[in-house]
Order: structure tokens, then sequence, then C-alpha cells
DNA sequence: TAAACACATGAACATATATTCATATGTTAG
DNA sequence: CTAACATATGAATATATGTTCATGTGTTTA
């Protein structure tokens, strides 16, 4: 066994050393928590619920959500950012859809969690 | 067509009520953001991913991730809460693992999102 | 019982961020 | 070209949140 201060060293040495070896990188790992903080915010993933099933635009959005139509630009700006929607412009109209394969398994995944239990 | 002014009401009512039918609700849908928001921390996340490899103590991930015992402490409280991890005691020393099949499956997921360009 | 250790937690502080407000941009209709 | 409209964006503000610091709790050992 490998016990001293916690403050100086550790308990289970090789266990660290066998996580930090398999371990994802700090890059990597950073760059996944930003995916999962832009869903971390209640009116992106409206945002993103509502895209799962049609496209929109941003006025729709807006009504739907009861959301300012300023706010939802500015998060529709972060989700564009992530590359998690799309859009086309029709006219004065632009139309938001989800880009990316994923985004339904996350959701899904997400809310097959919270069903589980109270 | 259903054309007015987009501050009184809306350009596509029809999806927008057929949205509003089939979208999850609300509380649904903050649930399911709380979780995100909690993956979507960096030091959590390494503690996640850490756990994904091994069960560890307190101080095992303070040393592997550098950061102080005080914060890990601080992030795993959130991560109880959120029922991702569980812990068993064994003397002075706790030992946490992951709590839920869902989180390697979001884990993964996120990875093939960002990994999929640069 | 007292000291040592592993961990937990409350308060404070610094930073991040979501919304609002005002205004700018880009497009169409008249 | 100008007015009207849909959307975008910069600045400001209010709130949320992660870390640190100090200290508390629970367990073991001497």
């Amino acid at each position: 066994m490998d016990i001293e201060k916690c403050d100086v060293t550790v308990i289970h040495e090789e266990t660290i050393e066998k996580v930090k070896k398999d371990m994802l990188g700090n890059e990597e790992l950073t760059e996944m928590a930003e995916l999962f903080k832009v869903l971390g915010d209640p009116t992106r993933l409206r945002i993103v619920s509502a895209l799962l099933l049609s496209e929109m635009c941003v006025c729709d959005l807006s009504a739907l959500l009861d959301v300012s139509q300023s706010a939802i630009s500015h998060q529709l700006r972060i989700l564009k950012q992530t590359r998690l929607v799309k859009y086309r412009r029709e006219g004065k109209v632009v139309y938001y859809s989800l880009d990316d394969e994923h985004i339904e398994t996350l959701f899904l995944t997400s809310y097959a969690h919270i069903s589980e239990r109270g």
C-alpha cells in the first residue's frame, strides 16, 4: 500500500496511473463539456426540443416558447456556433433546424434518465 | 398564410400548434437541462470520465485531476444530488462510482459529436 | 481520549452567462 | 428610394455558479 498524507500524495497510486493513461485528454473533455453546457440551458434545450419536431423561424420560436425575439436570436447564435443548428434564409425569414445526428440521441438518453425515477 | 407582426402574433401558426402539442413539457425539459448542465462543467465531466474507468476516492480524484479536495467534494455533492454517482464508505475513505447506465451513452455520444469535425 | 486523517460544508469572492434594451443589418413591398 | 418587417448584435445588468478558505463531521489509531 501507499498511504501518505492526502495533500502530499495519494492513496491508490496504481489506480490513478491506470486511469490517467486510459482517460480522455483535457482538450476533448473541455470540448465535450462545452457541448453539454450548451444543452444545459432551459431555453436552448426548449429550442432544440422544438426543432426536433420541425424547422422553425425565429419569430415562431419566440411565440412558441414565449421568449423575446432577441433572447431567441442570442441563443440560436450559441447553438449555431456549436453547430447544433443550421439555417436557411427565405426572404426575410430565417429557418432553423437541427444540424447533428447525435442531438436526438443525447436528447432521448437524457429523457430516459430523468424518466427513470421520481 | 397567416402573416402578421411578429411582436403580436406568428408566421406559421399551424407549425406552432403542432409542435406545442408534441413537444415535451417545460418541467421535463428543465430537468433534462439540469442534467446537461451538471455534465457541462469541465471538472465534473473529468470526474465522470475518471469514474467511467474505475471507482475512486476523493483523495485520488483530487490528485488525478489536480483539483483541490474541497472543490472535488463540492462537485461530487452536485453529482450525487443528480444521482449520477453513488458512494460507499470504507473506514475513513469514501469511494465514488457512477450510478447510472445512461451516463456512458451520453458520454460516448458527446465524444462522437466532437470527434466528427475539427 | 486525543491526535490524525479523509471528507463535507458554509461563506465569500470572482467569473460566467442569460436576458433586456437599444439599435444595426438585410430583405421585401409600395 | 423609403417604409416595414424579420433577424442580429453590442452593451449593460442581474443572477448563477465554481473555487478558495476556514472549519466542521466522522472514523481510525496510538
